[in-house]
RNA sequence: UGGGGCGUAGCCAAGUGGUAAGGCAGCGGGUUUUGGUCCCGCGAUGCGCAGGUUCAAAUCCUGCCGCCCCAGCCA
């Protein structure tokens, strides 16, 4: 790959990485980690970074490792681990033979911690948490340094032996490195190496009852991994100093700490603690709920791994926080499923029509192109009979101006099928329209007319003798304002959460073709949307679909907009 | 005794002294058997503000202003 390729689309990243292969810093070597605390679920945040990491590691013909930050054993767990591994190899990228864990190299870190303790670098504290932190100082005065900051090395040596061997309580003791109480940035204010935590951890199991810290071990796991570059988010920058410190006194290999800006969007919140309270509190259907920005939910959404990485590549790679529209994410998804998906005719909410001229016992079958965008797609066949259902919004008895679909008197083309004139509209007591009265023109088979005569609205059909029932679930913004979190006093992002953010319609008709349909496949339903065969509520016999995204629709535009004048 | 970052169009974002890329959103128009797709066109006399250096400044200097992050034995 030339370097033209990469600084196409060029980003700060990238720069810094240029920069170092022109001056061989690291032997024009790039290696990159995707290192998830598996104690969640991975988001399209997540996405980001994963794009980012894997993406750099396939422009400079370099790797990315899957590493698991696996240094606090109560807050995770192996259930999360699996999950992650199959999120990252759902969106499409391979670590190979590269699945490393934190923990694999507990070890290692020990040793080197002893060897920071033996050149004077780091002491045991007997201090509890509260002094600890009151020692520590503000953000504007200094902090005070510890009573025991000056114990002998080889009494911090036993003491630390001692802590490893289980012979102290949580809490009672830590170890500390040994920097300056008096720096401005508080994470060099003497900041903790390892805690005692006498819990069992989901790989090491009893083994170890003291556990690092993330600055002490994330730097560690990064020089041993030889990774080159090693990005992380914006609220780290004020530790890429502690990072380089340990790297430096212990003279091992030291990577490039370089951080970015998060991922924001709007319509959605992506704080764990917020995802978490949405499932637990049953706002949701789950973490893989279609409405949560989860990969999970994402995908059982609809939507493409390729969708999501468009997206995190068209977002561009920054330092500014920044709120991302989610109107391009579906306009990724839209780009993407335009080319790939089939297009089928489903009816959601119907209409009964009468073909009044149309031979009562006949049936037909029309060829329907499969999608237009692509030939090698085919075509399939349609049946056609005398009763059909249409949209119930496709029909109005007063057409307002530049309305080509459905109206007394009106003619239009049912895709793939005739032209059919509106005739009459049947009305029950209650004053609803419950049936259309039409006649067709048998020479317009197909959907057009050698008379030339022009018809602008096509609708979508379905012939009712062979439709087959099934359940859509339409699907909208979670919340409905752009930042869930700008709430008034005594409110919460929850009370901003979009009522009508699912709509569940039970009563649809599908053409035959689609009880074939399988979870994992895409369809636009014409003139309505792309849609999913959800893989959760769908059974044998009982076909439920997701609205993964609607298309643009012009019209709803045009009315919008005129109401407004 | 505070430290670290960031400000380019409604939203992202390139740009690294030579006269403001691109995408999304929006608005017009064309094509169309999806009011879809596709195609064409439209937006910064200006880069947080004010000075300064220079033939030339979003880019360099000075001073302001605004926003974000940091006081876990979380990551």
């Amino acid at each position: 790959m030339s370097s033209d390729d990469n600084t196409k689309g060029g980003n700060f990243i990238k720069a810094i990485i240029e920069e170092h292969n022109r001056s061989g810093r690291f032997d024009n070597r790039v290696h990159t980690r995707f290192p998830p605390e598996p104690n969640g679920y991975l988001h399209i945040g997540h996405a980001k970074s994963i794009c980012l990491n894997f993406g750099l590691a396939n422009d400079y013909n370099g790797k990315c490792n899957l590493r698991f930050d696996d240094t606090n054993p109560i807050k995770e767990e192996e259930e999360y681990v699996e999950s992650i591994k199959e999120n990252v190899r759902w969106l499409g990228f391979d670590w190979q033979d590269r699945l490393y864990f934190a923990s694999d190299y507990f070890d290692q870190m020990y040793d080197y911690a002893v060897q920071l303790i033996k050149h004077g670098k780091a002491y045991v504290d007997d201090l509890a948490a509260e002094q600890i932190k009151e020692y520590r100082g503000t953000l504007k005065e200094p902090g005070i340094e510890s009573p025991h900051r000056n114990r002998s090395i080889e009494e911090n040596l036993e003491l630390f032996e001692r802590m490893r061997k289980g012979e102290f309580a949580d809490g009672a003791k830590v170890l500390r490195a040994k920097i300056d109480m008096q720096s401005g940035n508080l994470n060099m204010r003497d900041p903790v190496m390892y805690r005692i935590l006498h819990a069992d951890h989901h790989r090491t199991g009893d083994k170890w009852c003291i556990y690092p810290m993330y600055d002490w071990a994330h730097g560690l796991e990064d020089s041993i991994e030889r990774i080159t570059h090693s990005i992380c988010t914006l609220e780290f920058e004020d530790h890429r100093p502690l990072y380089d410190w340990f790297l430096e006194q212990l003279d091992v290999f030291h990577p490039q700490q370089i951080e970015f800006a998060r991922l924001n969007l709007n319509y959605t919140v992506m704080s764990k603690r917020k995802l978490s309270l949405l499932v637990r509190d049953g706002y949701v259907d789950g973490w893989d709920d279609p409405r949560m920005p989860t990969i999970s939910g994402l995908r059982r959404r609809g939507y493409t791994p390729e969708a999501i990485r468009d997206f995190s590549e068209r977002i561009g790679v920054a330092k500014s926080n920044s709120v991302v529209d989610i109107a391009l994410l579906e306009h990724c998804l839209r780009d993407d499923l335009n080319k790939r998906a089939m297009r089928v005719m489903t009816v959601l909410e119907p209409l009964k029509v009468v073909i009044e001229n149309y031979p009562e016992d006949q049936e037909e079958e029309l060829e329907a192109v499969n999608n237009p965008e692509d030939d090698t797609m085919g075509k399939r066949m349609m049946p056609f009979s005398r009763v059909i259902y249409v949209e119930k919004n496709d029909f109005r008895e007063e057409a307002p101006r530049k309305w080509f679909r459905l109206a007394p008197g009106k003619e239009v083309r049912l895709k793939h099928a005739y032209y059919i004139t509106c005739k009459q509209a049947i009305k029950n007591e209650d004053g609803e329209i419950v049936e259309l009265r039409c006649t067709y023109d048998p020479k317009t088979k197909g959907g057009w007319s050698e008379d030339g005569r022009k018809v602008k609205g096509t609708l979508h059909w379905v012939s009712a003798k062979h439709a087959h029932q099934a359940e859509v679930r339409l699907y909208d913004h979670l919340f409905n304002t752009e930042n869930p979190d700008n709430v008034q006093e005594g409110q919460t992002f929850t009370d901003n959460i979009n009522p009508d953010s699912l709509k569940i319609l039970k009563n649809c008709f599908i053409e035959p073709y689609l009880t074939k349909a399988k979870p994992g496949e895409w369809y636009q339903f014409l003139r309505q949307g792309y849609f999913c065969v959800d893989s959760k509520h769908t059974t044998h016999k009982y076909k439920v679909f997701n609205r993964t995204t609607t298309l643009r629709d012009t019209w709803a535009r045009i009315e919008r907009s005129g109401k407004k004048t």
